[in-house]
DNA sequence: AACTATTTATAAGA
DNA sequence: TTCTTATAAATAGTT
């Protein structure tokens, strides 16, 4: 605009551009300052270079945030907002889902009944005693398969046992005893159960009258 | 900038005012695109006049979403995404915390118990065990009540039943039968059960086996 | 919305 | 980057 007409067209000129560029930047925000104040108006201009450097000329009587939550609410645009507020909308959703799953569980374990009327607790009796029976059953076949690996163990244990045994008697009868395992070791079969690993307290629960028929 | 020179502050008259945001909107939006093609930038030019009225300018080259995000990334600025990325934090919990919740409503129906070892299985055997207990109990407070409520009304009806058929004997005595009700309706007591209300198909669950001692 | 005298912005050069 | 300055562009006041 001065000295010779321009064409509006890309400066190819890698240093003229980055000139013109900030001239006619504070040219822009220039007038942006003086429309904010000439007319009362509020005016936000955000502008990347072309090297993607940022500047922001924001009107002094409102916030970057301000202005955005405005066009939010005026502008029909998507942007964000529309995420915002659908997000917000599932987690209304989701509490209200994730309280009616409490309160499910809150009534299957005998709370919060007052709410049920009869139709509603005799259902819910009669599904916990089906799944109850479903459960202990389960509970039974895992005490079976727990029992058929112990007794398998307890097997290759006394075998290992055995041959221990045996081999010691086999030294003992060739050497003495220089350490008295014979004595300790011979026979007693039945303590090795107490070698037994840290699943053992499970099965203090299971007593010959809790077992199945 | 011509016919005289002004003072850049705020135009008190408001025909003025509106038409000089006009006039500069225009200029504005004219420099930002010049800039925009000159030196290969991206501009956004948000502003809302006195009356609170939107315009924007959006380089061609970019969305004004885009451009956005791009300022979101570049500006440490907050705007929105604190709100966003919390809910959307927020989000992920609840629907975690739903998924265990289900979880644990599908184990006590039955359903799911490959994932609990014995003590677990144990546990939720006992539980149930002692909340269908409680679900009983208040089902039979319930229907203790509804039976009470079903006498006093079955008392109050025979009552009602009584006087209308006295008061019909008393007529038939003193006149002729009109309307031949005396012979359906002598006696017959066990019937107005029938004329109970929708709630009556509740009452087919009870039979005297499932009732307590 | 158009006109135009004048101010302002700025391209090119330093 | 900043200054200079000739000139282009924007626009205030008017119609």
């Amino acid at each position: 605009m001065a000295r010779g007409k321009i064409q509006i067209k890309k400066i190819e000129n890698k240093t003229s551009r980055q000139v013109t560029y900030s001239k006619r930047r504070t040219g822009l925000f220039k007038k942006a300052n003086e429309l904010t104040v000439l007319c009362d108006a509020k005016v936000s201009i955000i502008m990347f270079s072309s090297t993607d450097k940022l500047h922001e000329y924001i009107s002094p009587s409102i916030t970057t945030k301000q202005l955005f939550d405005q066009y939010q609410k005026t502008s029909e645009k998507d942007l964000w907002s529309s995420h915002y507020e659908r997000n917000l909308k599932k987690l209304k959703e989701l509490k209200e889902v994730n309280g009616s799953l409490r309160r499910e569980i809150r009534q299957r374990r005998g709370e919060s009944l007052n709410d049920l009327n009869l139709t509603e607790l005799h259902g819910l009796e009669q599904e916990m005693e089906a799944a109850v029976k479903v459960i202990r059953d389960r509970k039974y076949r895992v005490i079976t398969n727990h029992i058929d690996i112990h007794k398998k163990k307890s097997r290759n244990a006394e075998e290992v046992h055995g041959v221990l045994l045996h081999e010691l008697f086999i030294k003992n009868a060739r050497n003495e005893d220089p350490h008295g395992l014979v004595d300790n070791a011979a026979g007693d079969y039945g303590s090795f159960v107490g070698y037994s690993n840290g699943d053992s307290h499970i099965f203090a629960l299971i007593t010959p009258a809790t077992l199945p028929a």
